[in-house]
DNA sequence: TTGTATGCGTTATCAC
DNA sequence: GTGATAACGCATACAA
C-alpha cells in the first residue's frame, strides 16, 4: 500500500479509507487526497481474503444466453435486482449460465467471491443450486422445484391461484374449450400454472384435455398453438403461461383466420411489454416483476445483515383486461 | 487447505488440483478423490491474490438496466461473448451499469478481480472507460468515442459505409426525400451512420436536412418518426440507425396512413430479430452481432495470452432486402 | 516428484 | 487516534 507514503501506516490508511470510527478527520482527509492523487484502488482479492467478505452478490440465470434475455419478465426482474443492489454497498454480477458451464458457476459461487446469490429461472435439472444455501445465502425468484431442508428462501406469485383467475375469466366469457400453453415442465411456476388451469376447469365440470407444452419463447408458443389448433379446431379459449407465448399464439390464431377474441379468447401471464406489443393487446395476469426483483435483492441484503426474514414471500397478481379476452 | 489430510502438503494439493506437470499420476488421482469427497473448493480470493490473476473477464454494458436488454443487437453481442468465454478457462461476469454506479464499476474493474474487460455500448460521457486500458486489457464493441494514446482495441462494422449502402438503395428506388432516425448523439456508431447518410445524399446532390435524433429504443424511434412526419410530410424514405427504431417508425407510418414501402420506404440496421417482427419485415443492413461478440472475446483472450492483435477489426455488413424498401 | 518457506495486499487484534 | 504484527488461503521459487 504505497499510500503509506502519506506519512502514516497501512493500518491507518485502511481505516481512513473505510470510514471507520476513531480516526481523526484531518488524517482521513489527508489520506483521501493522497490516495486520489496516486490513483490508488484497493485490491479486492486481498480485501476479501482478509475480511472474509467480498461485498459482491451474484444474480444467476441458469438459461442459455439469448433465451433468457428474450423474456421481458426476466429482464424486469433483473432490472429490479440491479436497482436495489445499486443502492447498497454490494456489487452485482450477473451470470447467464448455459448448462454446460454449470459446474464452473457452482465453483464460482462457492469459492468465496460472492457473499450471496440470487437465482432467477431455476429448472429441476439445476438441482445443485437447491443446496447451494449450505455454503452461501441464496434467494430464489420463483418457487424452487424441490423442497429442501433447511428450506430455500423464495419470492413468487400464487401461480395456481392466478391461473385460476385467468381461466375463470375465460369461463365467464362463456368459453368451454379452454386450452393451456404451459411453460417448461421442469419449472415449478409452470407446473403450478397448469395445475391452476386444471383445477378451474375441474370445478366447472369441464375436461382439462387441451394441453400443449411451451418453453416461454415465442417460437415455442407458436408451435404449441399450431399443434392445439390442428388437433382441436374447436378451441375457443387459451390460457398461456406467459405473455410472450400468448402473443405468439395470437399471431398464429390470426394467421389461421380466427378472430381474437371473438373466436378464440386469449389470456397471458406477466403483464410484460409483450402484452402491449402483441397484435391484439393481451388480457393477462399481472405480476410485479421488477418489484419482485427488488424484493428478492432486499431479502438477500437483509439476510446478509443478519436479519431474520420469512422463507417465502408472495407478491400480488391480478387480471388486467385488454382486448384479447 | 484441509485436503492436506490426504497425506501430502498443501503445495502438492495445489499442484495436483491445478494440473501442473511433475506430479505423479497416483497422487493427482488421490488428491482429486479426497478433495471431491471433502467438497473442497479453492478460495478464489486467495488464489488471485497469490497468482495475481483472477481468471475472470467483465462484460460492461454502460446502460441503465432495462434499456440495454431491449436491444436485440446488444443481446446478440452478449450471447457471442458468453459463448466464446465459456469455452475458455475464464469466467464471465456481466455488469449492466446505470450511470449512477459508474464509479463503483470503475473501482471494481481496476481492483484486480478481473483480468480483462469488454465494453459494449460506450457513450462519450463514459470517458473513464477510454483510459481503463492503462490498468487492464480492454476491448470495445463499436469504435470508442475518442482516440486515445495508446489506442483502444475495438471491433466494429464500417458504419458510414453501411449507411451509405442503405441510402443508395433508397435512392435506387427513386426516393428523394430521405430522412434518418439516428442513434444517441454521444455514440460513435450513431454519428458514423448519420455521416454515411449525409455523404450519400450529398453525392446524389440532395440536401441532408431530414434528421431526427433517436436513442435506439422503440419509444425514441416512434417519437422521432412522428416529428419527421409532422415537419416534413413529403418524406418518402427513412434510414433508421437500428431495426428497433425502424420497426417503430414503420408502425407510426402505417398508423398515419402511409403505405410501407409504397409511400415511404424504410431501411433499418442490424438485421436483428426486430427486423422480422416488424409489422412490415424490414430491409436492413445486416451486422454479424453474435459473431462480433465472439470476436471481441476472442481478441481479449488472445491479448491475455500475450499475443499481438490488431487494434481494429472490421466486420462485414451487407444489405438484406425484405419488404420495407 | 514432493516438502519448505515466503509473499500476495488487505483487515484485524493487539499494544502504545 | 495510531502503529506493529499476525492472520487470510493460496501459488511458487527453492531445496531436498
Amino acid at each position: 500500500m504505497v499510500a503509506a507514503e502519506a506519512g502514516v501506516t497501512r493500518s491507518t490508511v485502511s481505516r481512513a479509507l473505510n470510514g471507520e470510527p476513531d480516526v481523526s478527520q484531518t488524517t482521513i482527509a489527508h489520506v483521501r487526497v493522497v490516495a486520489a492523487r496516486m490513483g490508488y484502488v484497493p485490491n479486492r482479492a486481498a480485501k476479501s481474503l482478509a475480511s472474509a467478505r467480498s461485498m459482491a452478490i451474484a444474480l444467476v440465470i441458469p438459461e442459455p444466453g439469448v433465451l433468457a434475455l428474450a423474456d421481458p419478465h426476466l429482464v424486469a426482474v433483473m432490472a429490479g435486482v440491479s436497482r436495489r443492489i445499486e443502492q447498497s454497498d454490494y456489487l452485482l454480477n450477473l451470470m447467464v449460465a448455459g448448462d454446460s458451464e454449470n459446474q464452473k458457476i457452482m465453483r464460482y459461487l462457492t469459492s468465496g467471491v460472492v457473499d450471496g446469490v440470487l437465482v432467477a429461472s431455476q429448472h429441476s435439472r439445476h438441482d445443485a443450486l437447491l443446496h447451494l444455501h449450505d455454503l452461501v445465502p441464496v434467494v430464489f425468484s420463483g418457487r424452487p422445484t424441490e423442497e429442501t431442508d433447511p428450506p430455500n428462501y423464495f419470492i413468487d406469485v400464487d401461480n395456481a391461484g392466478a391461473a385460476g383467475v385467468a381461466v375463470s375469466h375465460l369461463l365467464g366469457l362463456g368459453r368451454r374449450r379452454i386450452a393451456t400453453i404451459t411453460g417448461p415442465e421442469d419449472m415449478a411456476a409452470a407446473g403450478d400454472r397448469t395445475a391452476g388451469w386444471r383445477a378451474a376447469l375441474a370445478s366447472a365440470g369441464l375436461p382439462a384435455d387441451l394441453v400443449a407444452v411451451g418453453d416461454w419463447t415465442a417460437l415455442g408458443g407458436a408451435a404449441a398453438m399450431r399443434t392445439l389448433l390442428d388437433e382441436h379446431p374447436d378451441i375457443d379459449g387459451v390460457f398461456a403461461a406467459n405473455d410472450v407465448m400468448a402473443a405468439a399464439a395470437v399471431s398464429v390464431l390470426l394467421d389461421a383466420g380466427r378472430r381474437v377474441p371473438e373466436d378464440v379468447a386469449v389470456v397471458g401471464f406477466d403483464d410484460s411489454s409483450a402484452a402491449l406489443s402483441a397484435r391484439v393487446p393481451l388480457t393477462t395476469m399481472s405480476q410485479p416483476s421488477e418489484r419482485s426483483g427488488e424484493l428478492m435483492a432486499d431479502l438477500l441484503l437483509r439476510i446478509l445483515a443478519g436479519e431474520q426474514v420469512p422463507i417465502s414471500t408472495v407478491v400480488e397478481s391480478h387480471l388486467v383486461r385488454r382486448e384479447s379476452a
